[in-house]
DNA sequence: ACAAAAGTGTTTGGAGTACACCCATGA
DNA sequence: TCATGGGTGTACTCCAAACACTTTTGT
């Protein structure tokens, strides 16, 4: 089967997804094997895919996400496109687009999306062929990506934790739904790249009216156990 | 002359352009007409163009800006992309595209910036056969604009709330090069939608170490003069 | 003289920050 | 009993907001 008539060769679609593990963000990549005159190259790239004709650039991120992760509803947002002539300047991205893609390709605009999951969430990584892990947005930084994944990553990076300084509740999409003060103030500090005060922390959720606490407390934890609470609405 | 190998005709620039004219935020639009079946057919669009091939984005956002009204280094800033399929829905608009680019148009996906310009610099509009002029933002919401423009517009505004909102010295770009204190605060009244205090407003002012005050006055104004100020650095 | 905007200080409330001790639990 | 993190209150500082009168200039 051709995929000629599907797609629209010069836009794509990529997603920095995001994710808390209780101690550091984390962005999700994909193993990519190229091989070169036998030679096989391995590295990672962002999930991401070019469009359909036809399909609006939201729909498309939405799709990428969820045949990777086989989750909807996925929080996400569009934060910038990235079209640079030289961003498909090594040809081993070409070689690689084309293969995949089955398209002749030449120069690709992308747009790139943040996106917000639950790390907990069991997901449909490691379908059909493509394996996804997660990695600390820390050692991104010494890591070559494909294409200009580097830097739509640091770029991404940057968009979330202003949007996360504007609206506070989409904290909530990265921790578990059940959750304890601390977990919250660690990601907090995590995203403002600060060390915040327990007493004032408290103090400040104290004031969240969609923060509910629960009759339910933290589970074989070698200490007190935290009490538990969830976002409402 | 044909333009076939020049134009990249799946992605366009479109920029929002603001200016203050001492009272309102302005954005300016360019006249458009079409002539359908021998009736003229007029309204307004926003300052942009296809992409050539080989064109960095922002590239053509510059040459938009730059063809409009002959300046460089104007603020510019990419907000957002637009690629609904049926952004292009109207037939109107193909017509037009068709026309002015001289290819064969499906469907665009457009990267939108803003930019901020001083209104009081003498601009090259009329230019060849553009028309372009100010528009209050606030009567825009009334007007309907070509392709999805109307969408731009207001999310480029909500874009640049935020922005100047952050980078306070942003605002310097949208005044004259000298002003007083009074333009400063009717501008980032407008800007934050609100109306702020004479007095708290002159000791915010005070604090900011890039504002200098000149040894200038107001002139031709029918009661005190005000102060001339300049931004530095 | 009067109209119109410029310019100038003080008080108050709320928010953020700093800081130390006892509690509950599992090992 | 000890190690580990959970949970709690008070004092200080700083910034934002409210508020009214005198000055300068052109008509």
């Amino acid at each position: 089967m051709t995929t000629e008539n599907l797609y629209n060769p010069h836009i794509s679609v990529d997603c920095v997804v995001f994710g808390f593990d209780g101690e550091n963000l984390k962005v999700l990549l994909i193993e990519r094997s190229i091989d070169e005159q036998n030679e096989l190259y391995n590295d990672k790239k962002l999930p991401g895919s070019v469009i359909f004709y036809e399909e609006d650039l939201d729909d498309a991120a939405s799709r990428v996400l969820n045949e990777l992760t086989g989750l909807k509803n996925i929080y996400l947002s569009q934060f910038r496109s990235f079209g640079s002539p030289n961003r498909t300047a090594n040809p081993r991205d070409i070689l690689w687009l084309e293969r995949t893609t089955q398209l002749k390709i030449g120069r690709i605009v992308t747009v790139a999306y943040v996106a917000l999951i639950k790390i907990d969430r069991k997901l449909v990584f490691n379908a059909e062929d493509t394996s996804a892990s997660w990695y600390n947005v820390n050692e991104i930084a010494g890591m070559q990506l494909a294409f200009d994944h580097n830097q739509i990553i640091a770029d991404g990076l940057q968009h979330i934790r202003h949007r996360l300084d504007l609206e506070p509740h989409l904290l909530f999409e990265l921790l578990p739904r059940k959750f304890t003060i601390s977990q919250l103030r660690s990601l907090y500090d995590v995203i403002h790249q600060t060390k915040s005060d327990v007493r004032n922390f408290q103090k400040k959720v104290a004031q969240m009216p969609y923060l509910v606490m629960l009759d339910e407390l933290e589970e074989g934890v070698p200490h007190r156990a935290a009490r538990l609470y969830k976002y409402k609405k």
